[in-house]
DNA sequence: ATTTGATGCGCAATCGATTGCATTATTGTG
DNA sequence: CACAATAATGCAATCGATTGCGCATCAAAT
């Protein structure tokens, strides 16, 4: 029993294929009873459409390619999970790929996305990354290509992100409100974009409370649990040690966190901690971990219909840049006027 | 600048395109100083080929389905991490989606996946299916499926899973072993038949050890926080409560932990505690969860060649059932012997 | 010198749907 | 009733690569 074609829907019905390719794309000039009988036999026989057919004649394969650094964290399978809502209402697949951040599999990735010759890609960009060849390589196809978060600014690309600047800012100022005076940051490679913006709003916080910025309380590292356990570690060891940690990501704060409870200090009240990403451990870890919330999910939404809207007018582009207002998510880690539980999940 | 096709290159080198598809395929029957021609002239004019093309002709898309329930835990996006590295070893991509452990867009997945003409799929159950007529559209047009962890036993399909009945009777004989002897057990839904087994080695382990098995201290839930937290709750509320618990889940043990910190109980001298899944986070709450490992590596690996035998010989069709023993991480949690810190991550 | 076999390549059909243009059916209008 | 206008369908090319079969060439073997 191979697969039934249009062709064999034709021959039942004594009319041409073309007829019923026109019939099951509802085509207006296709009579309201031809069409039914087409669904009808086409339903009967068991009907499915050779998308690749489809794609090869028609030039589109109603696919969307995404490339994330990897899919365990929350914030980007919420942001996949979102896309994919979106892109399907339009009939459009989704192919996902994770790019581990490393530069070659990024690569790769767009090769595959390439050769599978999807219709757009939504992508956020690996740490590694340095040189954006292989995006190109996708716009110069004309292919729409929309940068989420990690993003950085190439020609004929959208992108969405939120304001980082403003989530660090916030976060400090949080702390600042909360008594602290003495806050360490732990900064992420400032050759990400995002990583500066959160440095940035950190020290400008300060700055507006009048707060000395000192660089002995500042640690560059790729922000994992390592790097913020050995750097919790190098702070404890100061003379005069922080009484609040800002890291610009949760796995950082919670390596602090850690080291903080094998030295026997007390969170909040000897040292307030705030991490960046909501990822979902922070919210059950004891005590729950303040940290920015990125809206994951209208960053999928904005970026899936930013797609659609780009192909739907592959002739006028209109680059967009998308800027989100982050949450700060205030729980434990950095509440110490216990009096007021404002935790606050969305 | 439209794409390059292979008559290009055929009418470049006065040769025709089945000589030049020939040359980049490595057919025998071109000679080497063909083959050298035509593959210069293609990196010359950028040539990639049109897998859209091939696939129609062919008949196959060098394509392979993933339908996991979501990829944000890391069981499931470390399997598809090691799928994706066997699959693309042998040039096959690979299209993720997620099921939301919803049967409906597993559903739907599924369709899609058909649509897409994948030439295989691997999957891992959604919690809620019932009904597997999907996957039996599947194998009924004959592509290849592989299940793996959340498994049934369907006609024509492979199965990868672990030994979760060892895994819970190790578990359980572990917290014996620690001088528990009141263990209480959150089981998961037993018609999922990974929780019916774990239920079941956590019952043959207290046998074997002559502890008699108590009613009161079982439950059943989704093994969510919320459940864990539910069901502690509850086991804290009777006369004798008890001093262990073995979650079907990292995620219920992770409610439980909460709840016994909260009530002030001591982990592990009050209540032992130990997951399922070797969730990332098991690793950094304090104390470390306990956990059984389900080798997503080595899982993912054998899903993707098995997969790999069955395309190549499609006539011959050899059903698979592979079991693997998992591996108990024993941590902070469980451990009341603390002389010997046995740590061990693979 | 002829046969045999291997080697290298071309011809043309094919995969299944799409689509511009041509053609036929249908309806309405004067 | 004729003729235009419109609606509905058919024709045939096309997307780009694959592949069974056939023909030619050439070296080795008889």
């Amino acid at each position: 029993m191979s697969k039934t074609t249009i062709y064999d829907i034709a021959s039942e019905l004594n009319i041409t294929p073309s007829t019923v390719s026109r019939a099951l794309s509802n085509h207006p000039r296709i009579s309201a009873r031809t069409k039914k009988a087409v669904r009808e036999v086409a339903t009967r026989l068991n009907y499915r459409q050779n998308s690749i057919a489809a794609a090869l004649r028609s030039g589109k394969t109603n696919m969307l390619g995404i490339v994330v650094p990897t899919t365990d964290r929350s914030f980007f399978s919420s942001v996949i999970r979102s896309i994919e809502q979106v892109a399907t209402a339009s009939e459009y697949n989704v192919m996902i790929t994770q790019s581990n951040d490393q530069e070659k599999m990024e690569r790769s990735n767009i090769e595959a996305l390439l050769r599978a010759q999807v219709d757009g890609v939504i992508a956020s960009i690996s740490r590694e990354t340095s040189d954006y060849s292989h995006f190109r390589k996708l716009t110069d196809n004309g292919i729409p290509l929309v940068l989420f978060d990690r993003v950085a600014d190439l020609n004929h690309t959208s992108i969405v992100r939120i304001d980082d600047y403003r989530g660090a800012y916030e976060a400090t100022a949080h702390l600042i409100a909360q008594g602290c005076s003495r806050i360490a940051h732990f900064a992420g490679q400032q050759k990400l974009d995002i990583y500066q913006q959160r440095f940035r709003g950190y020290k400008d916080a300060l700055q507006d409370h009048r707060i000395a910025f000192d660089e002995a309380l500042l640690h560059y590292s790729n922000v994992k649990i390592e790097d913020g356990r050995a750097g919790m570690n190098t702070l404890l060891r100061l003379k005069s040690p922080p009484d609040a940690v800002f890291a610009a990501s949760d796995y950082a704060a919670i390596g602090a966190m850690q080291v903080l409870k094998e030295k026997g200090k007390r969170i909040p009240e000897d040292v307030a901690l705030i991490g960046f990403m909501n990822e979902t451990f922070t919210s059950f870890v004891d005590p729950g971990l303040t940290t920015v919330d990125q809206l994951s999910k209208k960053m999928g939404e904005i970026a899936a219909s930013t797609f659609l809207e780009q192909v739907e007018c592959p002739d006028e582009f209109v680059s967009k840049k998308i800027i989100l207002s982050p949450k700060l998510i205030v729980r434990g880690s950095s509440l110490k006027a216990d009096s007021s539980s404002m935790e606050s999940n969305s």
